[in-house]
DNA sequence: GCCAACGTTGGC
DNA sequence: GCCAACGTTGGC
């Protein structure tokens, strides 16, 4: 099993959409960047566990966990012309973008922010969320960066 | 709202 | 294949 980190634009997809969402699963779509296409397309596997991270908030953070429990699959939001996804260039023959479904596995006890994380970017190593001008909205976190993070969900505010 | 970082596009 | 222009992301 893997780790990884969502990110979603609050006023976008937020976690409180995912708990109100039916059986509090999600199709993580409009994804348009190749390198996390990549990963939704060929790494994520069933049973994956994943950060939702809110950006575009005063206190950028991680929020809850989610469950891979759907694989790869073509986002099909990038046929739809209605769609703010649409990409012509996409389709039902040859998809260029693909999506997961994710379930909710719970909410964190509290946010885990972004500037708690680089408090401690010493334990966390080389966290791809922390890499200078990082936006990528898909990325990979490591078994021992993942403790990391549930490990400062239960110690001590920041 | 600003701006740095980064990805994509397109002319050559 | 290079690179300037442009658009987007996302923290602040």
């Amino acid at each position: 099993m893997a780790y990884w980190l969502l990110k979603s634009e609050v006023t976008a997809f937020s976690f409180a959409d995912l708990e109100a969402s039916p059986q509090q699963t999600t199709a993580w779509e409009g994804v348009r960047n190749y390198q996390a296409r990549n990963f939704l397309r060929d790494a994520l596997r069933q049973g994956d566990q994943a950060f939702f991270y809110h950006s575009g908030m005063l206190k950028p953070a991680i929020v809850g966990i989610v469950e891979v429990v759907r694989e790869g699959y073509p986002d099909e939001t990038a046929f739809d012309p209605a769609s703010p996804y649409y990409d012509p260039t996409s389709t039902w023959q040859q998809p260029r973008w693909h999506r997961v479904d994710v379930r909710l596995v719970r909410r964190m006890r509290r946010p885990i922010t972004l500037t708690e994380l680089k408090h401690h970017q010493a334990v966390l190593g080389d966290f791809a969320l922390l890499r200078r001008g990082n936006r990528l909205s898909v990325l990979p976190v490591t078994e021992a960066q993942w403790a990391v993070v549930v490990g400062l969900e239960i110690s001590s505010m920041p």
